[in-house]
RNA sequence: AGGGUCUUAGCUCAGUUGGUAGAGCGCCACCCUUACAAGGUGGAUGUCGUCGGUUCGACCCCGGCAGGCCCUACCA
């Protein structure tokens, strides 16, 4: 089997993941004796592209179900896209238009029709890219937004709440783009700072006994005030409240009133009320009953309210009414003035407060339950931190405005006869359920994506039947998502799954953070630091992106991508590759043929490094899953990747050259075993991280299952009796071995003996204990400290040499290298005081503290003990060194 | 304005119940040693933002301050 020195994992990836997908590995089983985990991928949108924020989200779950899968789990990750109303109609809008048509042209079917090839043609990109990832969702269940059952979902929720009071049609002040001729809904307003001007206004008194100034940061809207309020205590304005005013420009007449609302702080004092362009203005309109005057069309030019101003932008009708009022000298002072303005997150124009007749969804009845399911952490969120904001926000929920004037999405199932009645229905209705007239027209308006995406985790499902996928994957388990969206999505999820399946949609809700440059700033195409996952796929492997997702998110915490840690993590992709090589290498002539992964040998036939890796791996075992247990998934690639580089390459490899290339055949079967099982260990341990090279390797190794995705994943709990052969006596005995030879190489390399020098080396245990270890260890000290004559002796002359004490545990043992004819001694008493110095200071604070009569009375006596020995042997080892520092001057 | 969160090695960040700190990258020196130069071995590096409190002892707990980021609500 031939192996290039480099992982080449565009060769691996399609091909792995094609044939996972044939295999049908993803999929899940409506029934199974197995137990249920099932997770719901947040839909991208059909329009998207994979951008690193999504490679974070699927990461993280593909990370979660592939570990539950291998975990004996019937695992479902049920994917799908969302039809993006505005997102996508601006697509095939913009495509339009570059053929010189609107949509209007083609009239609402066909553009429908236009939007569904489009979709058809480019939908399925995101899921493609998906694949690249590595994400194993369950395809065969993919469901899109606007598929059947979903409308079917759709309709019944409208129609339920609707039968309810809970869904309404209203007249109300909304937020309106104009660039997109749409409602948004509150969540779907960006405010932006804005420097502008704050404008002082004359309004004289309809008397001409006087006047009174307003300032506003928008004079244009002035066109619409009914009124000007005052605060009722601000004495400067008492004799005002309750005359009436000329307005500048219409000379139309308006009230003075009084509302506690007007803070006599700031501007004037006096407010201009605009109770159809101001949400605070609407208010005020209400409570004193005000005329309210729409002075804007739909696609934010003025109207015929506006009188002369009529068929202006906002902008320019801004400029001209300034303009004029200067000319009449009613504008009396401009001041540079920032505020904070609400811009279209999708189009980004400036949103227009608008009057209108929308649907909405009454949310007080639903947040209710919503609220108290976090409450009693029947659903709980990750970081726990999030729990209060979405708290919070359940607060102060405001009804949410539904209906949107788009053509692409579900079309509101209201029916109108020609008297304007209201029939909602689920079905076509056939005649007005008010006056029976035949002649009915369904409601323009389409509703707000995130009302289909709120009933997600049962629409998915087969919701309004009663489907065996729901009796076994309702509630999921986890939900996975970013800070972004859990109020358009996950606040709504939890309302309908309450109101529509009697349960909540998830039990957890693990919140990440978002993806940042390097620089800390908002990855994103517009700022062009937005990193393309599809080109460092092709660059460095969806392995190593996924890892470093993995090993850089921190919980809840917002992540600077770093393209030097996924080189890094690239490199670790072909340090595990070539741990391969080498072990594929080492296993010739070895019959692997009645070897299990839990196969258990005669402690006897053990090496000490062989315990010594058994025992590491059951602890990385351990810290693997206690890390994804809680969620912790750096800590999780942490542990995986220290052990695999510096535990298993570092040490044991080198550790079993010897035996590899030895001529012991009884022992290095033992160790081909080990080595063997370590490594098929290994891989199934990294296999969530990095799917596709684990997955690769797993197949090359002389002992495996059907597929690393299909394997058992490895804890401390399966094969026991394997793990248990790795003892921890061992293992810290080897510690003291590895220990000696890293002093070892320290002399040489402090004292610069060439590599290709071999030394002498005397090694004077103090007990018998490390003399039996060292005397056991002799050739791998040797081997891996590249030392010639190796000597164990309790009595050495130290004469001219370099001398290490090293301590582990109970067990000492002074490391001993004559330096006569090596080196000069310089170098070498250099590095001694180096280490006494080291030494010395840590005595002197230990001292200190152990000097402290109040420590030696409240400390807990393990650590009073236990500092007290070490202050003797900090003592010891420097007087050691004192001594060996002497002979050499 | 209110709330949240962060400030640890040059950079990016860990640090799970308080016992003077770790990783990766980068840096320095030496090495193409038969798995890997995307590598090996060794090495250097931190008054843990600042001031104060609790404690025998604080990166960790409490409070003030400074700075960064985020969210919510806004004064027109």
């Amino acid at each position: 089997m031939e192996m290039s020195d480099r992982y080449d994992p565009s060769e691996v990836e399609q091909r792995i993941y094609a044939w996972w997908q044939s295999s049908n590995y993803f999929r899940s089983e409506d029934v199974s004796t197995k137990p249920p985990f099932s997770t719901i991928l947040p839909p991208p949108n059909v329009t998207g592209s994979l951008h690193l924020g999504h490679a974070l989200d699927h990461t993280i779950q593909d990370v979660l179900v592939r570990w539950k899968r291998m975990s004996g789990f019937n695992t479902l990750w049920l994917p799908g896209t969302d039809h993006a109303g505005i997102a996508t109609q601006s697509v095939v809008e913009k495509k339009l238009k570059k053929e010189g048509k609107s949509r209007q042209d083609l009239g609402r079917d066909a553009f429908v029709d236009e939007v569904w090839s489009w979709k058809e043609q480019y939908g399925g990109r995101i899921v493609e890219q998906m694949k690249r990832l590595g994400d194993s969702c369950d395809w065969d269940r993919h469901v899109f937004t606007l598929d059947e059952n979903v409308s079917q979902a759709v309709k019944k929720v409208f129609v339920q709440l609707y039968e309810k009071g809970w869904i309404y049609k209203g007249t109300r002040l909304i937020n309106w783009s104009p660039s997109l001729e749409s409602a948004l809904s509150d969540l779907e307003v960006d405010y932006k700072e804005v420097k502008g001007n704050l404008y002082h206004i004359r309004y004289d008194l309809e008397d001409g006994s006087g006047s009174l100034t307003i300032a506003t940061t928008r004079p244009e809207t002035l066109l619409a005030d009914t009124a000007v309020a005052v605060n009722p205590d601000d004495e400067r304005y008492a004799s005002f409240i309750g005359r009436k005013l000329k307005l500048p420009l219409l000379d139309r007449s308006i009230p003075v009133i009084a509302d506690e609302h007007v803070e006599t702080e700031f501007g004037t004092g006096a407010l201009k009320v605009t109770p159809a362009h101001d949400f605070s203005d609407y208010e005020i309109g209400k409570r004193h009953n005000l005329e309210m005057i729409n002075m804007l069309n739909k696609n934010g030019t003025l109207n015929e309210a506006a009188g002369e101003y009529a068929g202006l932008k906002v902008f320019e009708a801004r400029k001209k009414v300034v303009e004029d009022l200067e000319a009449k000298e009613q504008l009396l002072k401009t001041e540079p003035h920032t505020h904070q303005v609400g811009h279209c997150s999708r189009s980004g124009c400036v949103v227009e407060p608008l009057l209108s007749d929308q649907w909405f969804v009454k949310t007080e009845h639903l947040a209710e339950p919503a609220k108290r399911v976090v409450e009693s952490g029947t659903i709980t969120f990750e970081p726990e931190s999030w729990t209060k904001t979405y708290l919070h926000w359940m607060d102060i929920i405001q009804d949410w405005c539904i209906s949107r004037q788009l053509w692409w999405g579900h079309r509101i199932p209201a029916y109108y006869c020609e008297q304007g009645n209201v029939t909602v229905s689920e079905g076509q209705p056939t005649e007005c359920a008010v006056c029976g007239s035949a002649n009915l027209k369904q409601d323009e308006d389409v509703l707000d994506t995130w009302f289909s995406s709120g009933l997600w985790p049962f629409s998915t499902m087969g919701w309004p039947e009663e489907t065996e996928t729901q009796k076994t994957f309702y509630p999921t388990n986890v939900l996975v998502t970013g800070h972004d969206i859990i109020f358009f999505w996950v606040a709504r999820m939890i309302m309908a799954g309450l109101e529509f399946k009697k349960d909540v949609p998830f039990r957890k809700v693990y919140i990440h953070g978002l993806i940042r440059d390097a620089q800390g700033k908002k990855m994103s195409k517009s700022t062009g630091n937005a990193e393309d996952p599809l080109e460092l796929i092709d660059e460095f492997g969806a392995d190593a992106l996924r890892f470093t997702l993995m090993a850089q998110i921190a919980s809840g915490r917002d992540l600077k991508f770093s393209k030097q840690r996924l080189e890094g993590y690239r490199n670790f992709m072909n340090k595990v590759w070539n741990a391969t090589r080498f072990a594929l290498g080492a296993f010739d002539g070895f019959d692997a043929s009645k070897i299990e992964p839990g196969t258990v040998l005669n402690s006897n036939d053990l090496s000490d490094p062989d315990q010594w890796i058994i025992h590491k791996i059951g602890q990385c075992e351990a810290e693997v899953d206690a890390a994804l247990s809680s969620y912790r998934f750096s800590d999780a690639t942490h542990a995986v990747y220290s052990f695999v580089w510096h535990e298993l390459c570092d040490w044991y490899l080198e550790f079993i050259k010897p035996v590899i290339y030895g001529e012991d055949s009884k022992e290095k079967t033992a160790t081909q075993t080990v080595l063997v099982q370590v490594l098929n260990r290994a891989v199934r341990l990294l296999h969530p991280f990095a799917p596709f090279i684990s997955e690769e390797i797993y197949q090359k190794l002389p002992i495996k299952g059907e597929a690393c995705i299909v394997d058992t994943y490895p804890t401390p709990k399966n094969d026991k009796d394997w793990l248990e052969m790795g003892s921890e006596t061992v293992a810290t005995e080897l510690d003291l071995v590895r220990e000696v030879i890293t002093a070892i190489r320290n002399i040489r390399g402090e004292n610069r003996i060439k590599p290709g020098v071999e030394i002498k080396t005397v090694l004077a245990p103090k007990d018998d204990k490390s003399q039996k270890i060292l005397g056991g260890n002799k050739e791998y000290i040797r081997s891996l400290a590249k030392v010639g004559e190796l000597l164990i002796q309790p009595d050495v002359d130290m004469n001219k040499s370099a001398v290490t004490p090293v301590r582990m545990g109970d067990l000492s043992v002074e490391v001993v290298v004559p330096l006569e004819g090596l080196v000069d001694f310089a170098e070498e008493v250099k590095r001694i005081s180096k280490n006494i110095e080291k030494l010395q200071k840590e005595l002197g604070s230990l001292s200190k503290r152990l000097s402290n009569e109040n420590f030696l009375k409240n400390a807990p006596e393990d650590v009073v003990t236990q500092g007290k020995k070490q202050m003797e042997d900090l003592k010891t080892q420097i007087e050691s060194l004192e001594a060996s520092k002497l002979r050499l001057s």
